[in-house]
RNA sequence: CGGGGCGUAGCGCAGUCUGGUAGCGCACCUGGUUUGGGACCAGGGAGUCGGAGGUUCAAAUCCUCUCGCCCCGACCA
């Protein structure tokens, strides 16, 4: 391709809308533009990266057997009834009506469709397993929109669905997926750790997803640092700690202080001079049903999805000013558990074999100091209830727990027969006996992932593609394109790459060096062939490594071959 | 939806407080010089100041309403 005849209109400055470093530099580098919160257009130069993202996904698909369709990304209410997800899928799913004013979708994920599909293609058992795929749209109507493609509304996805007789074929597909889901992050040079994950409104029973490492996820991972336990925080377990038996003995008796206008823990511990672990965090929790009060330590987390779990209910909150006020006779900032009444209290794991606590007055600018559980009120239940930390003890071996960030780019599920069940989704056996068929999952984000390459792989020139999904291998900068003898170089080269099949690009624009040399690095090309007065006086070219910054100088006719070695040694590492 | 911020040329911004000719840098077009890390000279095009209403002799600027976008929280690939 020469640059004079495609389009990548890089940008100097950063744009304004732009946070995270894959967003400013995907429009830094003409990669994508935006039309609307969270929804892009993809440039040519984007496209590329796209397209080839989507083909490693695509290929390790096809080698673990799964078959690619195209299923349709509007989609009738009816399937959606079916599933029992029309009404529990809520503000993210846009609706929409035709001209008969029927009920539509847009889809945002397609397990009602490909099991409607599978359901009228597939009756025996002889057909199955299966396992189908598509690399497409989705549309998501997602509360906050942002990072650019990281989070947006309308995205591509590729989302493959397996069936199986069984259990136990189920567990065969899913390995593959999750095996499949390795290679290919691995292919496309990527830093990632596969977590144990909760498997939220998709349902199911088991998950696990895919996370590259960096700074700027937005999910935090929990890892052992001793054996292979990796989770994400909205699942990971917490060993519970041995409550040593307390001794009423060492209870204090109960007291009111006045702390007036002290909400925060950090106000609070220091006004009282107490540290932040004998303190009861109260939260109020609205829920589908009755509001629920959680109690946690003063230095931990609430785990709202681990809340949400145990309570079993789709629907959780913190409470709003109102509510608070309503079970707490309190504002914001003085809720305690004594005396509260007709509300479920759950308390957390950390709280036992602990005495003496500081808690809310249920009462403006009243702290409660030296209470005690069971003598000054009652928990409900306990449970772990909050987030894992930096230090706590691995739920598998007991060994200490670190946390990173991560973004996730994949997501597998076992669903079982939630959806074979709900839709009639059944084979005949061998027996003749008619059985639901077993299901799984398994998403890839595309363009989420090509930006978390991003976000994982520059530098302040710009950024810096892994091979495998660099929109080109390499660039020939023509230093002068006015210097017939110059351009005859570099044209001869670049002649000489696309017969050996080499993605190459020829920047032949009329520019000063400086800004193609810019721009270059900008687009994160991994190779550049310079192509100047050294080309014409003395026949070498230079090689620079985009990653690196290594400068090698070749002679201009084994530079081909050098940079055909090359590209043959980065595919196999 | 709650909290914070921003809408002025393709991009980045100034001008708004204190109403009076719509500006700067980059990009773009023409000609010339230049060509190994974002050149220079000369000339040029481009904005209903997000939109609607109001106040005023006069509104980018003041008032009211509205739309859009970004950031922080509840969702997810």
């Amino acid at each position: 391709m020469r640059y004079s005849q495609f389009l990548i209109p890089t940008l100097r400055e950063d744009p304004a809308e732009a946070e995270v470093m894959s967003h400013r530099l995907m429009l830094r580098a003409g990669m994508i533009r935006k039309l609307a919160a969270g929804i892009y257009s993809t440039l040519p130069l984007g496209e590329r990266v796209i397209k080839k993202t989507a083909q490693i996904v695509r290929e390790e698909m096809n080698r673990a057997g799964a078959l690619e369709v195209t299923l349709p990304f509007v989609q009738p209410a009816e399937l959606w009834h079916e599933s029992g997800r029309w009404n529990v899928y809520g503000k993210e799913l846009l609706r929409l009506k035709d001209r008969n004013e029927r009920d539509f979708c847009l889809g945002p994920t397609h397990e009602e469709v490909i099991t409607d599909l599978v359901k009228g293609v597939i009756s025996s058992y002889k057909q199955l397993p299966v396992n189908l795929y598509q690399i497409h749209i989705k549309f998501r109507d997602e509360i906050r929109p942002r990072f650019g493609v990281m989070r947006a509304r309308e995205f591509i996805m590729k989302d493959a669905y397996s069936f199986d007789v069984d259990e136990k074929g189920a567990e065969e597909s899913y390995r593959k997926m999750y095996d499949a889901y390795c290679r290919i992050f691995e292919r496309l040079g990527l830093k990632f750790r596969a977590v144990e994950a909760d498997s939220g409104p998709i349902g199911g029973s088991f998950s696990h997803e895919f996370m590259v490492l960096a700074d700027t996820g937005e999910d935090v991972i929990v890892a052992c640092t001793d054996c292979d336990y990796a989770a994400n925080m909205e699942k990971a377990e917490i060993q519970a700690p041995q409550a040593a038996p307390v001794k009423k003995d060492d209870f204090n008796e109960l007291q009111r202080v006045e702390t007036p206008q002290m909400k925060t823990i950090e106000e609070v511990t220091g006004f009282l001079n107490v540290d932040a672990s004998s303190l009861i965090k109260t939260l109020v929790f609205a829920s589908a049903h009755d509001p629920v009060v959680a109690l946690v330590r003063g230095d931990h987390e609430i785990n709202e999805i681990k809340l949400k779990n145990l309570l079993a209910c789709d629907h959780l909150e913190l409470a709003d000013e109102e509510l608070i006020e309503r079970i707490t006779h309190a504002p914001r900032g003085f809720a305690g558990p004594v005396g509260l009444k007709d509300v479920e209290i759950i308390a957390d794991l950390g709280l036992q074999g602990r005495i003496n606590f500081v808690t809310g007055g249920n009462e403006k600018d009243i702290h409660l100091i030296n209470v005690n559980i069971n003598r000054d009120f009652t928990v409900s239940r306990f449970a772990d209830i909050r987030c894992a930390q930096e230090g706590d003890s691995c739920p598998r071996c007991g060994e200490k727990l670190t946390t990173t960030r991560g973004i996730e780019v994949g997501h597998i599920f076992k669903l079982g027969t939630k959806y074979s069940e709900a839709m009639q989704a059944t084979y005949l056996d061998a027996g003749g006996s008619s059985k639901p068929m077993v299901m799984g999952c398994y998403g890839i984000g595309i363009g989420r992932t090509a930006a978390a390459a991003i976000e994982q792989s520059h530098d302040e020139h710009g950024i810096i593609f892994p091979e495998p999904i660099a929109p080109f291998s390499v660039i020939i900068v023509l230093v002068n394109p006015t210097d017939e003898k110059q351009k005859q170089i570099a044209e001869h080269l670049y002649n000489d790459l696309l017969a050996q099949d080499i993605e190459v690009l020829l920047d032949d624009r009329d520019e000063r060096p400086g800004s193609k040399f810019n721009d270059a690095d900008l687009v994160g090309i991994p190779l550049r062939v310079t192509v100047g007065k050294f080309a014409v006086k003395e026949n070498m070219v230079d090689l620079k490594w985009r990653k690196t910054g290594e400068v090698k100088q070749v002679a201009v006719d084994s530079v081909t071959e050098a940079i055909a070695e090359n590209l043959r040694k980065t595919n196999f590492t």
